[in-house]
RNA sequence: GGAGGGGUUCCCGAGUGGCCAAAGGGAGCAGACUGUAAAUCUGCCGUCGAAGACUUCGGAGGUUCGAAUCCUCCCCCCUCCA
């Protein structure tokens, strides 16, 4: 559950978010130069140990210059959820305030950054058996099976959702199943109301051209640096396409070169495609987040000191 | 030179006289997102627009009340025979 704050004020935090290929990472490396930071990634495929290439983890040297937490920490066979990372982000975030330090969360995973600076609500996860009987059961009784289900249980959400979001289906389904309350009733109390930390959000912009350019030449890199190799050795530990991680972009397209489903020049094609949507997803996510600062890294750069510096005066005069 | 097959909206691809601005898929754009989130799902998608109008199915003609669909000629692509 929640660690609770042990100070009587909010301890401050930096975000650093964006798309992917934005040049979070860069950044945070090069602020920490001016300020005493240590960083806390907010990717949910970083987190996996032996996926470095296709998820463009920092290098040993920039994680030797800044303390980085939260990569590298499950193998991709197991499991890791947004809850974990909420718990897990929101001790250490507390342990670097505590050395005095600035926690700086730097990544693109949309919910991840949510869940660590507004909370999450206090149902518990899900069970992979569970899910697998439940999605078998749509399978054998026909699509709409589980929606139907969820309408009986939880209106409020069914009304919400589509009843083809199968994954959102059976989550509401799970917390009922597990709790006896609706899953839109935990959302409604919950309301993202809770604010563990005072945030200051950077959002790094990059026009669209220039980043899907930058993704291009990030995804051909890879590729160059042995993602195929990568992609085999996860297979040699016995990951499968069941898991999340393989399921991540890139390797799952590595996955069909090495089934000869796809042509190396396809599978550096399709990444290429789908990182370019993921980022426009990712867009789409934080734009809504009126809070969020955008700025560009190399020109904005004067101003990105100057907040955080008055962000962290803010704080010392608490 | 001869015999077939084919050219459809950004791409692939269905469509053989009206119900076709044209199925379906992809891409693109926009959006949703509370324990799978690099996942999952939704909308739009010729142009202008309220209705409706206008321009599209290789090109040019023709038949017809009406053509992407039928006929003629032309251009291009593919396969086979020489």
């Amino acid at each position: 559950m929640m660690t609770s704050n042990p100070n009587s004020v909010q301890d401050p935090m930096v975000v650093i978010l964006g798309p992917t290929a934005s040049g979070k990472t860069g950044l945070a490396v090069k602020l920490a130069r001016y300020f005493d930071l240590e960083v806390i990634s907010a990717d949910s495929r970083q987190i996996y140990r032996g996926m470095d290439i296709g998820t463009a983890k920092p290098t040993a040297e920039e994680r030797h210059a800044v303390a980085h937490h939260l990569i590298d920490m499950v193998d991709p066979h197991e499991k890791f959820s947004a809850a974990d990372f909420e718990e897990q982000g929101t001790r250490i975030a507390y342990d670097i305030n505590s050395r005095n330090k600035l926690p700086v969360l730097v990544g693109g995973t949309g919910l991840y950054i949510k869940a660590l600076t507004e909370g999450l609500l206090a149902a518990p996860s899900g069970h992979s058996e569970y899910r697998e009987k439940l999605k078998n059961l749509e399978v054998e009784s026909g699509e709409g099976t589980l929606y139907q289900a969820l309408c009986k249980v939880d209106p409020p959400l069914a009304a919400r959702l589509f009843p083809k979001d199968v994954i959102r289906i059976i989550r509401g389904l799970e917390v009922f199943a597990q709790t006896g309350k609706r899953l839109s009733a935990f959302q409604e109390e919950h309301g993202f109301r809770k604010s563990e930390f005072r945030t200051l959000k950077l959002g790094i912009h990059v026009e669209r051209e220039s980043l899907y350019d930058r993704i291009d030449r990030r995804v051909e890199n890879m590729v160059r640096e042995g993602l195929i190799e990568e992609t085999q050795s996860l297979l040699d530990q016995g990951c499968s396409l069941s898991h999340p991680a393989i399921q991540a972009i890139g390797y799952r397209e590595c996955l069909s070169y090495l089934n000869e489903k796809m042509l190396l020049s396809e599978v550096i094609d399709t990444i290429q495609r789908e990182t370019r949507r993921y980022a426009k997803r990712q867009m789409t996510w934080f734009r809504k987040d009126k809070s969020v600062i955008w700025l560009e890294s190399l020109k904005d750069f004067d101003r990105i000191l100057a907040l955080i510096e008055n962000f962290i005066l803010m704080t010392e005069m608490k």
